[in-house]
RNA sequence: UGCCCGAUAGUAUAAUGGUAGUACGACAGAUUUUGGUUCUGUUUGUCUAGGUUCGAAUCCUGGUCGGGCAACCA
């Protein structure tokens, strides 16, 4: 299918430049997060194009850290971004940082200083913003912005050495303060900050803003398309003049859409204030959107790159439905995850033709679309553990589970027929009881007969106990960010249910973290690494899709 | 009321001057020892007004609507 496909307006940009013997037909991409947080669903899209494009046109990659603000970037986050591009499946041809080129950033500031395209700037933060003018006024030189190149030499010098204290000074390149773009108003090029940096440690006290540091760390690396989205269409300019004037390898910039989707929120200030004020428990929380919860919820990386692919490229607004990730990862599980039977809420059915303390041990394919996947057996008693749901007291009429005199099929095993029930002091079903056809055992000769309704079990005597925690969107509305007010009063308050105590299979207590499972009629799960052989941990990845549900709500 | 980007079914995404197609969703049916899967069918679309052309989603002009831009953030 993806052979068909048609190509993104990206791919036929590559294609042509390859065809005119661009760059004699070199393809280098990049890939260039800040370490300030860790890596979202919507990186992913960027992450599976710039790798994705290389790849298909016989390119390279880079990964590089526009780690220009010390304050705010941390090695805990590129260590995470390493391992997230990693467990996407992709390999990067160098692991670069921009602060690796501050010295040759350096010389080029000096450069542009010396040509008389940079000066050093006195202003507060304040008399900078007034002189900016706005988007429908012009903005007005700032007095220091004829200081001699001299000057502003020895001025620039002094800021490197650390003689002035943050905020003192900046340094400004000298473009246009009427310039109809406001990114051309003598942007400025470096700030002083007597800050640590993660990797060149007390070395600097001033330091590149990412304007003056990405498009020239691309040229640096000779990168052919630069790859960003929408909001850096109006830098593209700034970042041209740069290249221009230092006379340096020109990169191109090209700009898409990133991805929103529905349900929950993308910016990087709003997953660290969830994180921050444990609305979650961490950056890996499965209700998050990140790259690392989608892996502990069980997500494949097959699945999101399949998703990413399914997106598109554009350059217009778009918001993904939540739904066709979803499919994604349904659609993969459902060919790869074997079935098992996991009682989450139970209620007792004892079966009171069936012998006291007999026994068997029924074949259970493990996975219907996989004839390689093989069968286990599955002890079946007098006494089983059901889904509360699946039993009604007054069944309505397309109910195909039980109810007095109902029948169904206990998965792998016998038909049965609901004789009655039992309820507590309060009013609730604790038991219900059935009697079995023996003819109608599963394999056997009679099996052929049919009912409506499968419902799945667990023998009482022989089930193990497991914590499952039901995940669900983390945010009630659509578009949090596009709603009026604080996205925060917006969370889903059902985004996870623990359950305790759930029964499941004896195999199911040997699961490995990361183990992907179908409870059968109730999801996909994933063995969390809270798992413990003495206390096993699934985390529900996505339900199954379930038109019985939306028949009931209809009703 | 400056500059920039954009507008095709509910949501995405194709068609690159020549039959508006695909996916997800929704709806209906068949199959089913998962109310899953699978299969079949149905539904819904070119923002608007002009222009160019034998022919316009596509090219041109005006309008409308949506988004972005005025951090010593990236």
């Amino acid at each position: 299918m993806s052979e068909e496909r048609s190509l993104n307006f990206l791919e036929q940009i590559v294609e042509e430049d390859i065809a005119n013997g661009v760059n004699g037909g070199r393809i280098h991409t990049r890939f260039p997060p800040e370490p300030n947080g860790y890596l979202h669903i919507g990186h992913a899209k960027s992450i599976c194009l710039n790798f994705g494009l290389a790849k298909k046109y016989g390119g390279q990659t880079n990964l590089r850290f526009d780690d220009t603000n010390p304050v705010t970037e941390d090695t805990e986050y590129v260590d995470s971004i390493k391992e997230d591009i990693k467990w996407l499946g992709f390999d990067w041809a160098n692991e670069l940082y921009a602060s690796d080129y501050f010295e040759q950033l350096y010389g080029f500031a000096v450069q542009l200083i010396e040509k008389g395209f940079a000066y050093v700037d006195d202003s507060t933060a304040a008399e900078i913003a007034a002189l900016k003018g706005t988007p429908t006024e012009p903005g007005k030189d700032s007095p220091y912005r004829s200081r001699s190149v001299e000057e502003n030499l020895r001025l620039f010098s002094e800021m490197r050495e650390g003689k002035y204290p943050d905020g003192a000074k900046v340094l400004r390149a000298k473009v246009d303060m009427a310039s109809p773009n406001m990114h051309m108003r003598d942007p400025i090029m470096y700030r002083i900050k007597h800050a640590h940096h993660h990797r060149t440690g007390d070395a600097w006290s001033i330091y590149p803003m990412y304007d003056f540091a990405h498009g020239q760390s691309d040229s640096i690396e000779q990168i052919t398309h630069s790859i960003c989205t929408l909001e850096f269409i109006p830098h593209r300019p700034l970042y041209d003049w740069f290249i221009q004037q230092l006379d340096i390898f020109p990169s191109h910039q090209y700009e898409f859409a990133r991805l929103n989707l529905t349900y929950t929120v993308m910016s990087k200030r709003k997953l660290l204030q969830l994180v921050n004020e444990n609305i979650v428990t961490s950056w890996d929380d499965p209700r998050m959107p990140t790259i690392a919860a989608f892996r502990r919820r069980g997500y494949t990386p097959s699945s999101i790159r399949t998703f990413a692919e399914r997106v598109g490229i554009q350059k217009r607004d778009n918001m993904i439905e939540l739904g066709l990730l979803e499919f994604c990862i349904r659609e993969e599980l459902n060919k790869s995850a074997n079935r098992v039977m996991v009682v989450h809420d139970p209620i007792k059915l004892v079966i009171t033709s069936y012998p006291d303390g007999q026994t068997e041990e029924m074949d259970a394919e493990n996975n219907p679309e996989d004839a390689t996947a093989g069968s286990r057996k599955v002890t079946f008693g007098k006494t089983l553990w059901i889904e509360r749901e699946d039993f009604m007291e007054n069944p309505p009429k397309k109910f195909f589970r039980l109810g007095v005199g109902l029948k169904v099929r206990l998965k792998y095993a016998y038909i049965v027929e609901c004789t009655g029930f039992e309820k507590d002091a309060d009013g609730n079903v604790t038991t219900v009881f059935a009697t079995h056809i023996p003819e109608s055992k599963s394999g056997a000769e009679g099996s052929a007969m049919t009912v409506k309704g499968t419902i799945h079990w667990v023998s009482t005597e022989h089930a193990k106990e497991a914590e499952v925690r039901l995940y669900d969107r983390l945010f009630t509305v659509e578009n949090p960010a596009g709603e009026e007010g604080d996205f925060k009063d917006m969370i889903n308050p059902n985004s996870l249910e623990i359950i305790q105590k759930a029964y499941i299979e004896p195999v199911l207590a040997d699961a490995k973290p990361g183990d992907r499972y179908q409870f059968l009629r109730k999801g996909y799960f994933v063995a969390d690494y809270d798992s413990t052989p003495e206390r096993p941990v699934f985390n529900r990845t996505v339900t199954l899709k379930d038109t019985w549900a939306k028949e009931v709500k209809k009703a």
